[in-house]
DNA sequence: CGAGATTCATGTGAAGTATACCTTTAGGCTTAA
DNA sequence: AAGCCTAAAGGTATACTTCACATGAATCTCGTA
């Protein structure tokens, strides 16, 4: 038996197509990003204050995901953090917060816990009142001197759920701080969200603004030449790869991520099958196995109640196909079957209200496309679809059909 | 025939409830002088 | 008497429910041409 398994390892390692695959996954930071070098500027001389000790302007960036703007800020934090430690009389703290990660920084209480916890501090799940969290974490930061800058990633998101209340707080934090001055770096994935913040936030927030363009396919390619030359081992490329690769994701407005993950993929297919070059055709199929990865991790993450309603829609969407029936689903077909499965579990029923709510959150993860359609007398009702291909619908399927006792 | 009223089935906001969890406080017990 | 532990009291966030009003276009109504 050991001596089959080294067989297989041995095989693995000689096929090993990698060099040093880290530096294709997201958390890689390179040491220098191109065609961004305008943007980082930007952001160092708005920054650059705080190494004298000085309060910058709040700043937001915004583009679409993938074009760098995480990967800027971290770059320009490093940097400014590193000059920090050479002059140890001004204390700089600058902290980065993704505000998305369901179930860690969803709501406003939840966001400022993480930042404590940042801080070095410790917050209960729950019980506390948020004013009392606040207080905390004004107290925390205001202990000693210092200055601090904040890095909201996707605050689009947060304020989405939350309100902009919250962003209109921690603007004006500097007031209730005797020693300690804040500033707030907002990121956002959504180009039109300024617009629709209120006035009196966007003012504040957003003293300067850097906007992120996407990267055309040119300079996809070049991201990705450059990285996959120290990520792979010489000649496992095939030709055109890496031209679909940038193609593929130039497609999806520029998201430089996405091709990294694409190629990264390719390259773990492409190993698993024995081959030592990455083909053409493992492309698509990473392609596809991102997606379904993405969508089965965020099925297979969501509660119960959750997962039924997800089974619903794709029970009903499945029938309507079969029947070749042209008409779509609405929520109050998505209600009843969904009652039926519920009992049928002996599950509690949640009210229509709440699966009203449960069927926008899948929207909004983009697992369904949701249209708010008035039939006239019909009636006013959401028109549902999947936005998900077949492959993986059946594969969500399998999941959920797991966690049910009846099919 | 067309403008305005009606209607349907649900969207949506606000307020209330249940649950799980947190802090505070008061009482009881232990300990050391 | 001081210190420590425990349990009850009082309070909150979150997920969900209940209540009530908002929507918006097909359909109906009715006055008018």
């Amino acid at each position: 038996m050991a001596a089959k398994l080294d067989k297989i390892f041995d095989s693995f390692d000689e096929n090993n197509i990698f060099k040093d695959k880290s530096i294709l996954q997201t958390a890689y930071k390179p040491e220098d990003i191109p065609h961004r070098d305008e943007q980082i500027k930007q952001i160092a001389s708005i920054l650059a204050p705080v190494l004298r000790g000085e309060k910058t302007s709040n700043l937001f960036l915004y583009g679409k995901t993938g074009t760098g703007k995480t990967l800027s800020i971290s770059y320009v934090r490093g940097e400014l953090l590193k000059r920090a430690k050479k002059s140890p009389e001004n204390n700089i703290e600058i902290k980065y917060l993704n505000c998305k990660l369901k179930k860690v920084a969803d709501t406003e209480y939840r966001i400022l816990a993480e930042l404590i916890k940042k801080f070095g501090g410790s917050v209960p799940e729950t019980g506390l009142p948020t004013q009392a969290v606040y207080s905390k974490f004004v107290d925390m930061i205001d202990s000693k001197k210092q200055l601090v800058v904040l890095i909201l990633d996707e605050i689009d998101h947060t304020v989405k759920k939350i309100s902009s209340d919250f962003l209109y707080n921690l603007t004006r934090l500097n007031s209730e701080l005797s020693q300690t001055q804040i500033c707030v770096v907002g990121i956002s994935n959504n180009l039109t969200f300024l617009e629709e913040l209120d006035p009196r936030v966007r003012s504040s927030l957003s003293e300067e603004e850097i906007v992120f363009p996407p990267y055309n396919a040119l300079q996809l390619q070049e991201i990705l030449n450059t990285r996959s030359e120290k990520a792979f081992k010489k000649g496992v490329i095939d030709e055109g790869v890496i031209a679909k690769c940038a193609a593929f994701a130039a497609r999806e407005h520029g998201d430089a991520r996405r091709a990294l993950d694409l190629l990264r993929v390719a390259g773990e297919l492409s190993e698993r099958d024995g081959n030592k070059k990455i083909l053409l055709k493992h492309i698509d199929e990473a392609n596809n196995k991102i997606e379904r990865d993405k969508i089965l991790d965020i099925v297979s993450t969501e509660p119960k109640q959750f997962q039924f309603v997800l089974y619903s829609i794709i029970k009903l969407i499945e029938q309507r196909q079969r029947e070749k029936n042209k008409d779509s689903i609405f929520t109050g077909d998505v209600y009843n079957l969904y009652q039926k499965i519920c009992e049928r579990n002996k599950c509690e029923v949640l009210t229509q209200r709440r699966v009203s709510d449960i069927i926008q959150e899948f929207d909004m993860l983009g697992v369904i496309n949701v249209k708010v359609i008035s039939k006239g007398r019909g009636g006013r009702m959401r028109e549902i679809k999947l936005a998900i291909g077949s492959k993986i619908v059946q594969k969500v399927k399998e999941i959920i059909e797991d966690t049910l006792d009846y099919m």
